[in-house]
DNA sequence: CCGTATCCAATAAGATACTG
DNA sequence: CAGTATCTTATTGGATACGG
């Protein structure tokens, strides 16, 4: 009966892939299905637990969620581990090749971001908003700017650090950061991408460059067409 | 009755949208249907008609490429347009902001062709093919290369022109090919990934334009991962 | 608390035949 | 050729209950 049944699964898995040799075809089957992307997406800065996905990933449900990790892990994208002791908790990481594919998934992000459909007004997870800050960031605006920015979403530790124009962001503690921005993801949106001043959120340490640093980011124009 | 229906669909339409502000989450509501991204592909090197995209993508039916072709519309990414007299044939055509998605797509494509699950064996169409030299095309290997190469797929025409290190690809007639390449897209994949010789398929021209010219690309490394 | 397993209703995809 | 219409099958998400 359970063998019936898997051979039945694979033989569905089967005609459900591509029969194209296009490695865009091949990514379609990787990611293709629903959530599948997102998933990646919050692994991109680091290991997370069940919980913390299913907190991020609003409307996902727990046995989805356990579809979709067991079909990245059995198709080499994401390894289930364990944090070292003390902590010693179960955490899903991505594993360096799927981590290549962040930076693609990001400019596909953009790209989305022209859509005269796309809402803005959703929420985002801290995952989403810390890449949003690598993704649209403008050199041009960095100027002489060379500091490191802390963030703390709830308990959720990240960093963005500036030098040469370049932005690096991370997950974790920032040991020498010049500014601590303290708030949830969406109180950001309107600080990056709205022009609203830094101090309508709490600021430690200095807030100077907190100011400077939130006006170094800027999205793409919308595109021209027109749509139903 | 009909009202009703269309209700409940964009009620359902609701249900299926991501609550994320995230660029990337709209991707997935753009491009997410199953063949979705396959239809925006087969549009990417010019407009083409119902019949040659039912033809390239190996496994849609009718409907589906209907029900696609028409959602993508209404997101503004396909425009369906009539080509000038005395073709008079209706086609669709990628906006120019679909068009944009191109290169990340190929981005994308290259990524996934690092799968130890990808299947290099089943077939290519003729745009899979062509946008595949674009992506893996290595300027090292082109030295000091100046010409354009003609790709007669069937009834299709393609060219590759390498000037400076640089290539660029198209459809249509080429005007000054130093080579013909005649046959068809699957037979491209040994002589140009796999090192066979040029001169197992047709060629007519300069063969050795041909035969240096196939030389020049390269595909990704495989990724260590294991997978089940 | 961290998931997993199973069942059910809704909906999307696929196969096939058919029409202007 | 360019799709529609109809029927069947597969997948999804939600609820619920269960195991470590």
């Amino acid at each position: 009966m359970k063998l019936e049944k898997l051979t039945t699964k694979s033989v569905q898995e089967e005609k459900r892939r591509f029969q194209d040799a296009c490695g865009l075809a091949h990514a379609v089957e990787l990611l293709g299905e629903r959530w599948a992307i997102l998933v990646l997406r919050e692994l991109l800065l680091g290991p997370r637990r069940f919980s913390e996905l299913k907190a991020d990933l609003p409307g996902i449900s727990a046995n989805v969620l356990t579809q979709r990790l067991t079909e990245l892990e059995d198709r080499g994208l994401v390894r289930k581990t364990r944090l070292p002791p003390p902590a010693s908790v179960q955490v899903y990481e991505a594993t360096e090749w799927a981590l290549d594919a962040g930076p693609i998934l990001c400019q596909l992000g953009r790209w989305a971001f022209r859509s005269p459909r796309h809402d803005a007004s959703q929420p985002v997870s801290a995952v989403a908003i810390m890449l949003s800050m690598q993704t649209n960031f403008d050199a041009s605006l960095a100027g002489d700017f060379a500091d490191t920015i802390a963030f703390r979403f709830g308990q959720a530790r990240y960093w963005a650090k500036v030098a040469d124009r370049v932005l690096r962001i991370g997950s974790g503690e920032a040991a020498d950061a010049g500014a601590t921005i303290i708030c949830s993801p969406d109180d950001m949106k309107p600080i990056l991408y709205g022009g609203a001043p830094v101090d309508i959120v709490q600021v430690e340490g200095n807030i100077d460059a907190a100011a400077r640093f939130v006006r170094m980011f800027s999205l793409p124009p919308k595109a021209n067409v027109v749509c139903k």
